[in-house]
DNA sequence: GCTTGATATTGCAAATATTGAATGCTATTC
DNA sequence: GAATAGCATTCAATATTTGCAATATCAAGC
């Protein structure tokens, strides 16, 4: 559960509410439906009057909605408001964002920008959607832990991280076919050599990934480039240009961003 | 300032550090840099220490990110993080993405899907891009306010406010070439009989936008798809189709929604 | 129609977050 | 190079929020 988490982040702040207001939600966001008040405090380890402060003021900030009827709560478009802000300012989506655009059209595939955070997790913050076909469940704001698929790849291959550590995380990850530790090590060379990782099903059955990374500054790659199709339809349609293209858009960001 | 208002939702609230926590996230996402403490503390009239105590909270939470060295503030991508929560489970933009995406292909136009908050404002919860030409700086979770524009006569048409209210809020608009109130409300007489509301350069100078109101149930509209181009490309293009294109559009998202 | 089980909501005492002054730090000015 | 000004940060007193128990509200079952 996170009620222990939770009850840490709880403790050790100044501003406990804040941390309450933000496992709420978190799990409001997680939900398939809108939820009353009990379940929440439940899942949560809230006390339930508390839970209802908590509530109230996200619904006051219209972060959550409140239907008056069914007394449920689900979140509301204020946390869209508050993500514009961010992607306003953020130059890698704002500059990536035409990029994505032109390669998903020319190839047919689906395009990510993803930002990197160290070797615990990725976090999409730019998307277009193949315009055809089958769509991937991905939308801005979607994480994924660093090491999986093809950016895992590349984190691996550029991101100057100790064996060891790299492989406590590698046990952690799932996979429709799962590579071995020892095959997937030889990618990560692979990787290094031709610029740009590749998982040809192994995250997703029957699925190609791409990676390029991007820089922001010398040392760690900041953000990565992902193209995503149908193993059959990739190779059907040329894959070497989808590459050269891949890594023509990476090194223009990475030139842009001032790395 | 909105020092007066947040020092209002303090007060009444059980749980004040959200509102102050909220305010802050806003702020920040104003900003066009990032933000050390005293400025936040400033703006928003709070005791710095206090602040500091919601800023550390909000970090911790990944909502806001932390310059070590320049002791700054800016929004982090944990704010994109609870936005997906909502996207995922929106009906209207998960069904309106696609048409979006199809119309501004086939016509060279900036689709944007919105949701309508009643005379108050609307919200841009799915956007597609024109793919060549003028970038607008629209993303999604932009707001503007309700009659604003070719959404605003469509509000106002079908909506059933009061007239008394609709021209109250009238007089607060900001166009760049503003209609007087009665040639705007002929216009919004002529958005019910055609079905979709036309805004031929009063917004923004040279550009044109049409919308096409969408029902969740019956009442009022509670969403609207809208497209918009430059002037001069939609004369020479065929606007009628275009229309139709729209027309079809709203109509098929409103049966989907079960209106 | 009454009871039962569940929920949302309120009042009050105790725990604690907020406050504003004091501290230590860095960068700028003379 | 010393002094100053502005900043982030810490600290102890107190005004507030929190948590619990009690109450109110609601829906369903008998």
């Amino acid at each position: 559960m996170e009620n222990t988490e939770l009850a840490r982040a709880v403790k050790d702040s100044k501003a406990p509410a804040i941390s309450r207001a933000a496992a709420v939600l978190r799990l409001l966001g997680r939900s398939d439906t809108p939820l009353g008040l009990q379940p929440i405090a439940r899942e949560l380890g809230l006390v339930p009057s508390t839970c209802l402060y908590v509530l109230r003021a996200l619904a006051a900030e219209e972060l959550v909605s409140f239907d008056h009827d069914t007394k449920r709560y689900a979140l509301a478009s204020g946390v869209l408001t508050l993500a514009r802000g961010w992607l306003r300012r953020d130059t890698f989506s704002t500059l990536a964002q035409p990029l994505l655009d032109r390669i998903s059209r020319d190839y047919g595939v689906t395009m990510l920008g993803v930002e990197i955070f160290g070797i615990d997790h990725i976090v999409a913050v730019a998307v277009s959607q193949a315009s055809s076909g089958f769509q991937l469940a991905t939308q801005v704001g979607s994480r994924f832990p660093a090491l999986i698929s093809a950016t895992g790849r590349c984190i691996a291959a550029f991101g100057s991280y100790p064996e060891a550590q790299i492989k406590a995380r590698f046990d952690t990850l799932r996979w429709d076919d799962p590579p071995s530790f020892a095959q997937w090590m030889e990618q990560v060379t692979a990787t290094r050599d031709q610029g740009f990782g590749l998982d040809q099903g192994n995250y997703i059955a029957g699925v190609t990934v791409l990676a390029a990374p991007v820089w922001r500054a010398r040392g760690k790659p900041s953000h990565a480039i992902v193209a995503i199709g149908l193993s059959a339809a990739l190779k059907r349609a040329g894959q070497p240009e989808l590459q050269q293209a891949l890594l023509a858009a990476s090194q223009s960001l990475t030139d842009q961003l001032g790395g």
